[in-house]
DNA sequence: GATCCGACCCTTTTT
DNA sequence: GGGTCGGATC
C-alpha cells in the first residue's frame, strides 16, 4: 500500500476506483504506466483478485514486458499469471486454443506482411491482373482496412459503396481478390495480423459459449494506449467486459498516431457515450519535461480541432529554450546534430544514452549514422529490419513452419527450391494451381506429385516431401532445439550458407546460429509452459524490430517518432522538419491527416525531458535527386519567444521561404554572436560535475595532460593553430592528430 | 531452369 | 540511391 502515497490525487483515484468502466485521459509524461501498474497491483493485493482474472492489453511487446516487470517489482512473481500482452499475442493464444471451432488447427501459421504481399502477388498472377493497377500494397491495405472494420469478403462483395469505389479507382476485382486471399489463407491454415483480431471477433460472435468463458475469466480488462485501438480491437474489449463491466482504458487522444492502420480516435472520443456511467480521470501533471517543453507541446497541439480538453502542466523547472538548427543539406544536418550532441554531452557530462534523434521516416537515418560514425560517436538504430526479417532467418523459419503446418503455402514457396532442388517456378505454379483448382490441400497434392507432374519433377518433389515428413517425425522425438538444428543441417540450408565465404555469407551463417540460440533460450526458459516448436513460431511471428533488448551500452538512439512513443530522453533532436517530409506529403490532403501528423510532432516533443532541438535542411536527397525544401509549417506553431538563437552562419538563402525562415534571419541578426557550439561562456557559468572542462583552443599548451572521450588520457605534443589540429600522444592508443573542432579535448585539472 | 543485368518503382508510419 | 522484378542468355 506504500505506493499509494507516491501518487497525486487523480493518479490515486485511478488506482483505487476499481469497479465499473473507467477512462483515464493521460497527458504525456503524466505517469499513466504507474497508474496502470499500481491499479493492477492494487487489485491483486488489496482486492484479492487472482492475476489470471485480469487481462491487460498493450500495443507493443515492449510495453507489455515493461509493465510486467514493474508489477512484478511490486507484487512478486505472482504477476506472471496475469494475462498481459499485445492484442495480437493474447488473442493469437486464445485463437490457438479455440482454433478447431473456426476450422483451423491449433498449429495455424501467422502470415507476416511479406507473406501477405507474396500471396496477393500470386493471386494477381493467377487471375491475370495487372499489378501496376492492383498494386499489392494498395490491395493489401484495402483488405486490411476491411478486416479492421470487421467487413468479411462476403460483406465486401455485397456492399455497393465498396463496389462503386473500386470501379471508380479502376480496380473492380478488388472484392474478388479479397475473397481469393481469404480463401487461400484459410486453406493454408494461416492467419495474417488482421485475422488475429478479425477471427477473434468471429469466434466471440459465433461461439457464445466461448465468449462466455472468457467474459467470466476476465473480471478486469485494461487497455493501454486506447487511442490506438481500431474497431476490431475495440469490439473485442467491449465484448469481454460486457459481463463485469470492469473496463479501464488509458490513453491520450493527443498521441493517436496510428489512424493509418485503422486506429479510430473516435473510440476514445466516444467512450463516454458507450459507457454512460464511466468515471473519467484526467492526469494532467507532467513529471517528465521542463516548463518550456510542455508549453511548446501545448502550443502545437492547440492547432488541432478534434481533441478532448485537457490542460497539461508541470511543476518542473523552466529549463532551456528550444534550439533550432538550420542546415544547408541533409548531410550537414547530420554533422550539426552530431556536433550539438557532442557538445552538450561534454558540457553537461552526460552519457550518450541521454540523447535521441527522432525522424519521420526510416530513410532519414543515413545522414546521421554517417556523421556519428565519422566522429566515433556510438549509436544504435532502432527499427528497420528485425532479426526475423533477414532472408536466411526467414528461410529457416519457413522450414519450421512447413514442418508444423505443411499447408503453409508461403513457407512452401520460400523453400521448395532453396537450397536448389531443380524445382523451378513452373513446377511450383503447377503444384499450387492444382491444389487450388481441385480444392485439395497443398500437402495432399505434394504427396501425389506423380499424378500431375512429369517424372523428373515428381521425383524431386517426392524427395522434398520425404524430407519434410522426416522432420515431422523428429518433432515427436526431440526437443525443439535439437529439431531445429537437425532441420538446419538436413535441409542443406546450413551447408549452403557455410559454403559462402564472403563476409556477408559468414554473417548469414551466424544469423542462423543465432536463431538456434534463440530456440535454445526459448526451450530453456523455466517460466515457459508451452515449449513446443509451434509455440516458438507463434511468438516469433509477432516479434518486431523494436522488441529486441538493445540495452547494450552507452549509445545515442536513432529511431522514427512512431517507435519513440512511450519513451523519454533527456535530450531530443527532432530532425527533418520540412514541408512534404514532416508533415509528410501524403498527409497534406485531409484535415484529419494533417492533424495526425501534428499529433506525431506532439509525441516527438513530449519525449524530451530537459532539452529539445529542432532541425531542418534546405536541401535534401530524395527520390535520388537533390531537392530544395521549405521549413515545416509546424515550426511556425512553436512560440517564437521559446526559440533559442539559432546557428549564425548560413543564413544567406533564396527567397520564397516562409515564416520561420524569415524569423531565423531576424533572430540571427539580433543575437548572432553566439553560435551554438561556442560553449566557453556556458561552461564557465555552469560548472560541470566533473573536474575538467572542454578545452578552448587558446587554453591549450604543449606538454599539457588532456583527455579524449574515446582515446582516453594523453599528452599534447603539437598544436597547429591555423588548421586547428592537435597532435596528442595517448597513453593507451599512441599518437593521433585530431581536429579540434570535432575532437573535443579536455584539459585535466590538476 | 539458373544467372545476370538493366529498367523501374519507390519511401510514411507497424502488430 | 537502392531494392525488386522481369527479360535475355547460357
Amino acid at each position: 500500500m506504500h505506493y499509494l502515497e507516491s501518487l497525486n490525487e487523480p493518479q490515486r483515484q485511478g488506482v483505487i476506483n476499481t469497479q465499473g468502466p473507467m477512462m483515464i485521459i493521460a497527458g504525456a509524461g503524466s505517469g499513466k504506466t504507474r497508474v496502470l501498474t499500481y491499479r493492477i497491483a492494487y487489485l491483486i493485493e488489496n482486492k484479492g483478485i487472482d492475476p489470471f482474472q485480469i487481462l491487460a492489453l498493450t500495443f507493443t511487446n515492449k510495453a507489455a514486458k515493461e509493465m510486467q516487470n514493474r508489477i512484478e517489482a511490486v507484487i512478486g512473481t505472482e504477476a506472471r499469471n496475469l494475462w498481459m500482452g499485445t492484442f495480437h499475442s493474447v488473442f493469437a493464444k486464445i485463437l490457438r486454443f479455440e482454433a478447431e471451432k473456426l476450422g483451423y488447427t491449433s498449429d495455424f501459421t501467422i502470415y507476416d506482411t511479406a507473406d501477405s504481399a507474396s500471396l496477393i502477388k500470386s493471386i494477381l498472377k493467377e487471375k491475370g491482373l495487372d499489378d501496376k493497377i492492383y498494386k499489392p500494397k494498395v490491395v493489401l491495405h484495402r483488405i486490411s482496412s476491411a478486416k479492421n472494420s470487421l467487413i468479411s469478403w462476403q460483406n465486401y462483395i455485397q456492399n455497393p459503396t465498396f463496389q462503386s469505389e473500386d470501379r471508380e479507382s479502376l480496380r473492380p476485382k478488388m472484392g474478388e481478390i479479397y475473397r481469393a486471399y481469404a480463401g487461400r489463407c484459410f486453406k493454408a491454415n494461416a492467419m495474417d495480423f488482421d485475422d488475429l483480431l478479425f477471427q477473434t471477433n468471429v469466434l466471440f460472435r459465433d461461439h457464445l459459449d466461448v465468449l462466455n468463458k472468457y467474459q467470466h475469466r476476465f473480471q478486469y480488462v485494461m487497455v493501454d494506449e486506447f487511442q490506438d485501438t481500431n474497431l476490431s480491437q475495440y469490439l473485442i474489449t467491449k465484448k469481454l467486459a460486457a459481463v463485469h463491466q470492469n473496463i479501464c482504458v488509458v490513453g491520450d487522444d493527443a498521441q493517436s498516431i496510428y489512424a493509418f492502420r485503422g486506429a479510430n480516435i473516435q473510440n476514445i472520443l466516444n467512450f463516454e457515450k458507450h459507457y454512460p456511467d464511466v468515471q473519467v480521470i484526467k492526469l494532467e501533471q507532467n513529471y517528465r519535461s521542463t516548463k518550456n517543453i510542455v508549453e511548446v507541446a501545448n502550443h502545437v497541439i492547440a492547432h488541432n480541432q478534434a481533441q478532448l480538453k485537457k490542460n497539461v502542466w508541470t511543476d518542473n523547472e523552466e529549463g532551456r529554450t528550444i534550439r533550432l538548427i538550420k542546415a544547408t543539406s541533409d548531410n550537414e544536418e547530420g554533422r550539426l546534430t552530431a556536433h550539438a550532441i557532442f557538445e552538450t554531452k561534454m558540457q553537461e557530462a552526460l552519457p550518450y544514452s541521454d540523447f535521441a534523434i527522432l525522424y519521420r521516416t526510416n530513410s532519414q537515418s543515413r545522414a546521421f549514422e554517417e556523421a556519428l560514425r565519422r566522429q566515433n560517436m556510438p549509436y544504435k538504430v532502432v527499427a528497420g529490419l528485425s532479426f526475423y526479417d533477414r532472408k536466411e532467418v526467414k528461410d529457416l523459419v519457413a522450414y519450421l513452419r512447413l514442418t508444423i503446418n505443411p499447408n503453409d503455402e508461403e513457407a512452401f514457396k520460400r523453400i521448395i527450391n532453396y537450397p536448389r532442388r531443380g524445382i523451378g517456378v513452373a513446377t511450383q505454379t503447377k503444384i499450387i494451381v492444382n491444389a487450388n483448382e481441385r480444392n485439395i490441400s497443398l500437402w495432399t497434392i505434394l504427396q501425389q506429385s506423380a499424378e500431375y507432374l512429369p517424372a523428373r519433377s515428381a521425383k524431386a518433389v517426392d524427395t522434398f516431401t520425404t524430407m519434410i515428413k522426416s522432420f515431422q517425425l523428429e518433432i515427436e522425438r526431440k526437443d525443439a532445439y535439437d529439431v531445429v538444428s537437425y532441420i538446419a543441417k538436413t535441409s542443406g540450408l546450413l551447408r549452403d550458407l557455410f559454403e559462402d565465404k564472403t563476409p556477408e555469407g559468414r554473417a548469414r551463417y551466424e544469423n542462423v546460429q543465432e536463431l538456434l540460440n534463440a530456440v535454445k533460450e526459448f526451450t530453456d526458459n523455466p517460466d515457459r509452459e508451452d515449449k513446443s516448436l509451434s509455440a516458438f513460431l507463434q511468438e516469433v511471428a509477432l516479434l518486431t524490430g523494436n522488441d529486441k533488448d538493445t540495452d547494450d551500452g552507452d549509445k545515442i538512439t536513432l529511431m522514427t517518432i512512431h517507435a519513440s512513443k512511450g519513451l523519454e530522453f533527456k535530450n531530443v533532436h527532432i530532425v527533418g522538419l520540412e514541408e512534404d517530409l514532416f508533415p509528410s506529403q501524403m498527409m497534406l490532403g485531409a484535415r484529419e491527416d494533417l492533424e495526425e501528423e501534428r499529433r506525431l510532432f506532439y509525441v516527438a516533443i513530449t519525449r524530451a525531458e530537459k532539452r529539445l532541438t529542432l532541425s531542418y535542411a534546405i536541401q535534401r536527397y530524395r527520390f535520388g535527386t537533390l531537392r530544395t525544401c521549405e521549413p515545416s509549417r509546424f515550426l511556425d506553431e512553436v512560440p517564437i519567444e521559446l526559440i533559442e538563437t539559432p546557428r549564425s552562419k548560413a543564413n544567406v538563402q533564396s527567397s520564397g521561404v516562409s515564416g520561420i525562415a524569415k524569423f531565423v534571419q531576424k533572430q540571427s541578426t539580433k543575437r548572432n554572436l553566439r553560435p551554438i557550439r561556442d560553449g566557453a561562456n556556458k561552461v564557465n557559468s555552469r560548472p560541470t560535475p566533473t573536474d575538467f572542462v572542454v578545452a578552448q583552443m587558446e587554453e591549450l599548451e604543449i606538454g599539457q595532460r588532456v583527455r579524449h572521450p574515446k582515446f582516453g588520457d594523453g599528452t599534447l605534443l603539437k598544436l597547429n593553430i591555423e588548421n586547428k589540429r592537435a597532435t596528442v600522444k595517448f597513453d593507451k592508443v599512441g599518437e593521433k592528430t585530431l581536429l579540434l573542432n570535432f575532437a573535443k579535448l579536455m584539459i585535466i585539472s590538476t
